[in-house]
DNA sequence: CCGAATAATTAGAACGATCAAAATGATCGA
DNA sequence: TCGATCATTTTGATCGTTCTAATTATTCGG
């Protein structure tokens, strides 16, 4: 196995110079027909490929996305993030761009592998998850124009700024959906299973629930419950809710990992028909037959890549600093619903 | 934002020449100490960072790793590979390395991308997940002399060719062990829930619960399934094993998809206790409270990592060619007990 | 059929680092 | 003090590509 073959092996095969041949691979349109057609002969018949590296340092492009793979939590919601890369994965290979990963501890140390990856160009833009107030990712990003786009919303007033490009599922209209779908089937005590405020992405899913309840202000503090994220805890203010004065006649829950524990719960409790939806629709829900809301991750990978290279192609735009161009997405999720909410109804539904 | 500094502005600032510098970087031992201070002053105060593109283009070592993202399944026994990406991102990070991702359809698809992503210089070393009969992922990187490691034995007779390293969890000895417990607790008629022949990996697990369950041929046969993995899959097949001629007293399932299945297929038999053991101990068994065969992904990795590079650094190691040093790994998993297989024993047993 | 305009192609330089080898500085025994 | 040896630093070339600007072919109106 020699060496590779470089654009000079490609050009002296075709008989004509370097740049022609660099030309057809990227100004086809600036090469005569018949000059492209030969030289295209020639970089098949040696098997030429391009010198990635050499193209990066010439052009100043990498044509790469970093992306953070997030220390696996619970891992259960934490699968959402993992289709979320993998989509990511596929759909930046039909722009012909590159995937890097990395992990971190914590945002600092997140930024410092930003800092590294970004200043020896080894990618040019950055996918950020999980944003929170304040983020420092987001402001040494914006402050050093490197391109990022990042899947949640910027929490704490930014929402509009055009130099943070962002996508998002719209939490609370799936929840609103969710409940008033539980009420159309017969529901009229909705409960509700949150993470503790202030959550950004919870408390929009809980005013989601709020919204479509439809309960005076006493009967939705009885029943609304908050606690970490975890099946356990779930279980736990399930018990809780289904053992309270007033008893729930259906659950929603700010999660899967929520949920199956609340479903778990049901059953123990006797009341394995208990209508229960989570969120994020993983498999774990598929497979123990949940209702859940459903995250268009196929839409919002799109819509982020979109955001950050164009309707199509690779070259990064730069962060835009007006509103000319929409920077950022809200899209809807939908509830899918299995057994644990539509066989339910119409079974046990009083305490 | 100017531009970033480069060799020659550091040099400049440290009042030596470029190649000092990069000796600093690369071969701190040969320069005179009061040098190598002024350098890496120089270095900090401009901030510098080596141009990753540069520095591969001359050095022909991307130093990157590229792996598939397998296209997610079940999701719930996926979850291993998503933990062992993270786990690869995590140990990689410490020698420096960077790690590429990508999906593909099929083998032919992701051999696709391997070439791309190797004659492009991309990157220069694979790691193949699950590997299977004739690979022909492993035959062209071997013909190619590109280094990888597969995580998971190559089948089919190649075991102890030191063209191809490998990693593996024996998975064998982590059944019997399971199987073994759950008799010394006083199970008499362990079955078993596995796939379908021939399957590698599959095989393995079977045979380990052969060898330990201590049942003659016909019973073996009895309580012995096999089925495409999947929780509805498993389920079925527990109801079945359930309500046979010879029922089981425990279940041991060649995942914990299969596994969860049984669990619930059990439970809603009336027979929450029998104890069930799964197989990769994803987060969804640690959420059900389902015993599960662990395996030790942070050693795997590290063992890989250690076969294509070495005790440490980030030089890619050539494809072996001889048996001077082991080219493979095959490390012990741990089982790791829930209330799913202890709290069991002592309650119902018959059927 | 000529000159101007346009299309197509080519030569030379540059991207930022490391390699190989040459040049300089320091050390030491005789 | 001289030459040999070793330690340290520097110079020039190179990796494979694309950019810029210059050159050569081609087309077209009159």
């Amino acid at each position: 196995m020699g060496r590779m073959p470089t654009v000079d092996d490609v050009a002296q095969a075709a008989g004509v110079s370097r740049q022609t041949v660099s030309n057809v691979l990227n100004s086809p349109a600036i090469v005569r027909e018949t000059t492209r057609e030969r030289v295209e002969r020639a970089i098949a018949d040696l098997g030429y490929r391009p010198h990635a590296s050499a193209r990066r340092l010439r052009t100043r492009r990498s044509s790469t996305i970093g992306i953070r793979l997030d220390p696996l939590r619970d891992g259960i919601s934490g699968a959402v993030l993992d289709r979320f890369v993998h989509k990511l994965a596929e759909q930046a290979d039909a722009r012909d761009l590159r995937v890097m990963i990395f992990t971190a501890d914590g945002p600092e140390d997140e930024l410092a592998h930003i800092r590294r990856l970004h200043d020896g160009s080894d990618v040019d833009a950055f996918v950020l998850i999980g944003t929170v107030h304040g983020d420092v990712r987001q402001q040494w990003l914006i402050e050093h124009r490197v391109p990022f786009v990042s899947f949640g919303r910027p929490w704490g007033g930014a929402l509009a700024d055009p130099r943070h490009r962002w996508v998002d599922v719209d939490g609370r209209a799936g929840v609103r959906d969710a409940v008033n779908r539980l009420r159309a089937s017969g529901a009229e005590r909705v409960a509700w299973i949150g993470w503790p405020s202030p959550s950004g992405t919870g408390d929009e899913r809980r005013a989601g629930w709020a919204e479509a309840c439809g309960l005076d202000e006493a009967t939705q503090a009885a029943l609304s419950r908050s606690t970490e994220d975890g099946v356990e805890q779930g279980a736990a203010l399930a018990r809780e809710l289904l053992s309270g004065a007033t008893a729930p006649d259906a659950i929603v829950c700010a999660s899967d990992s929520l949920a199956l524990g609340a479903l778990m719960a049901a059953t123990a409790a006797g009341r394995p028909d208990l209508p229960i939806v989570g969120f994020d629709n993983t498999p774990v829900a598929g497979a123990v037959g949940l209702s859940s809301v459903d995250q268009p991750l196929d839409e919002v990978v799109a819509a982020a890549l979109e955001l950050l290279f164009g309707e199509s192609g690779g070259d990064v735009r730069p962060n835009p600093d007006s509103n000319e161009e929409p920077t950022n997405r809200l899209l809807v999720p939908r509830l899918v619903e299995r057994r644990s909410s539509h066989l339910a109804l119409g079974g046990t539904t009083g305490a």
